[in-house]
DNA sequence: TAAATTTATGCAATCGTTCCCGACAACGTT
DNA sequence: AACGTTGTCGGGAACGATTGCATAAATTTA
């Protein structure tokens, strides 16, 4: 079944040799016009398509790129999955998208599947569990394009793209404060990831900056960053129990912004006058929520769309690449 | 740059023929356990992986298939497309997902894009756009395993998934007349989407079934399905300006509601006093929103599930399937 | 008119893998 | 001793497409 016509059956129906087929549908000069015009007409008529995979032997390329995100279910990063396509079809790649749900067994599985699957190049936001880069140091070594985006490798040379998540954070943070909330805890993905670091260093200068203690009690790290909430919850009831409760939290994620309002909503913690809230969070849907919600907006799309012009930059070089960069997009602070 | 290594390596260094590698490797019995030893060694060594591309070639299979959603922004999508990898990435099989983010020319281009690349087969839910399916019955003639799910095309004899949407819509309808709503509105997709006649279906049954009479003023139809604000708007404001304006409105959509529950907000329309809502959805942070909003919620990730898995009963088919059946799962209603 | 050149086409190798044959031992059977 | 079996292995043709090289005919040039 599905058995698709290849330049041979055109050659044998045409009376012609493969090779003067193949460069007739090429449009090669030293093809004459009649019977490229022969060539092309039947070639409409069965409806032949090019076999990729014939291709991609041949040329020892796939024409396919790999995404590796932790959910698509996240605002940001269906957003960025967007800009990546929209670079991507319009190139001619394709693009496979799997999901680590932030595990890392899953990120490393993942990412061999992709590799071994032949994609050409990787695009990779890690998983909050991931320390252990060694899958990915492998690939990168042996020539394998690698661009990062979101939640980078420091460690790995090559072409990143992220957020300005320090200024985002301390935008945030300094907005809470200036709406004069002065005890403000932070609620933060798991320690070693580049993401919680920036943030949480914009958190600390914005209470430096305006004379606050930074306050150890009042920073929770979510090793899965807001998949489980259970952890959430208990994060958020520690800082309840402190003696000076915070006032305020800054958020430093999506999925945990949604974790948070639903544990403030089973504990009955109302928002703001118990504890007012500002976040990261890319969901389009959250002016809808009441009382809603101040966040970091990241240019998501933008994102996607610049970390897989590098890759394809990477992908299509002539010469291996020795110099790389780090692009840093701002955010956005949406008041609400 | 990154030049695996192949059989012919492998043959080579060890003084054999590509043959007697390549059945070491699988395993043959007609080769001898020493020589088998050896060749696995080295193999391991060397860290050898089989090219996927090279036997897709020859076994006219890439073991992979292809998703078309409207968009993977979308609780309803983002679950299902968890339940197909779950099944799909066990089995071996790598889903490449496309989004048509409902228009009818990109799904063309998707359905060609992805078959061209020769995918194994297809899981398929139609774009609010679309009427003409000429692009999948084309494919479908020629062998190609298609599963629809959700968004089905009843004209192609073929498996398919859906939820059992008409009984879904009689429900959350039943709802909210049984909460004593009298002129109760429906907003819904496309009139030709297989669940836009569905749900409309249910609504009309328990409109019926309550004694209270049809209007089809009431009944508001988005051929984006939510994707363009203003569309929704509009749908909105006409129903707004009624004589007898509706006391309550049933969504039928993911997108659809929150694009509702937008101009709702914009619109100064206090839920529930000037009109109560209900509709179909699966996002998981709807509780967040206050006032909450019932919502019919579909078994996402077991249709995903099962549509994947029928697929591959139609892939690995040793024969051509002539016996097809459409699966109906139970929604859940999600009072609030 | 013969040689040189252009034009148009075919042959065969290649990409990495599998698999149908055929080869050739070593052994057992009549 | 002649033959059949069995166990191992290699040669080579596929899969679909591209491409350098050879070749033939047609055309131009000397």
């Amino acid at each position: 079944m599905f058995e698709p016509v290849t330049i041979k059956d055109i050659a044998k129906a045409l009376g012609l040799s493969t090779s003067t087929v193949s460069r007739a549908l090429r449009d090669t000069h030293e093809i004459s016009a009649a019977t490229k015009k022969i060539v092309l007409a039947y070639a409409k008529e069965i409806n032949y398509q090019p076999n990729p995979i014939a291709l991609s032997l041949k040329e020892r390329r796939s024409k396919s790129i790999g995404v590796v995100v932790s959910e698509v279910a996240n605002s940001y990063f269906s957003q960025a999955i967007n800009g990546i396509e929209s670079i991507a079809y319009n190139r001619g790649y394709h693009v496979i998208i799997s999901q680590t749900h932030e595990s890392y067994d899953r990120e490393v599985i993942n990412v061999q599947h992709l590799a071994s699957r032949s994609v050409d190049g990787l695009l990779v936001s890690l998983s909050s569990e991931t320390t252990d880069i060694s899958h990915l140091t492998y690939l990168h070594e042996r020539g394998l394009p690698i661009v990062f985006f979101d939640r980078v490798a420091d460690a790995i040379n090559t072409h990143k793209v992220i957020a300005n998540n320090e200024k985002g954070a301390y935008q945030a943070t300094n907005y809470l404060i200036k709406n004069g909330y002065k005890r403000i805890a932070h609620l933060t993905s798991s320690r070693h990831l580049s993401i919680s670091i920036e943030r949480l260093s914009g958190y600390e200068a914005a209470l430096k900056d305006n004379g606050l203690a930074i306050n150890p009690e009042y920073i929770k790290h979510c090793l899965h960053g807001g998949m489980l909430y259970k952890e959430t919850e208990t994060a958020i009831k520690e800082l309840m129990a402190l003696k000076e409760k915070p006032d305020a939290i800054f958020v430093a994620g999506d999925r945990l912004c949604t974790g948070c309002l639903s544990v403030f909503k089973n504990l009955k913690i109302a928002v703001p006058n118990d504890m007012a809230i500002a976040g990261f969070s890319n969901s389009d849907v959250l002016d809808l929520f009441n009382p809603s919600l101040t966040s970091v907006r990241q240019p998501a799309f933008d994102i996607g769309q610049m970390a897989t012009e590098m890759l394809l930059q990477l992908i299509e070089a002539k010469y291996p690449v020795e110099e790389f960069e780090k692009r840093i997009l701002e955010t956005d602070l949406c008041v609400r």
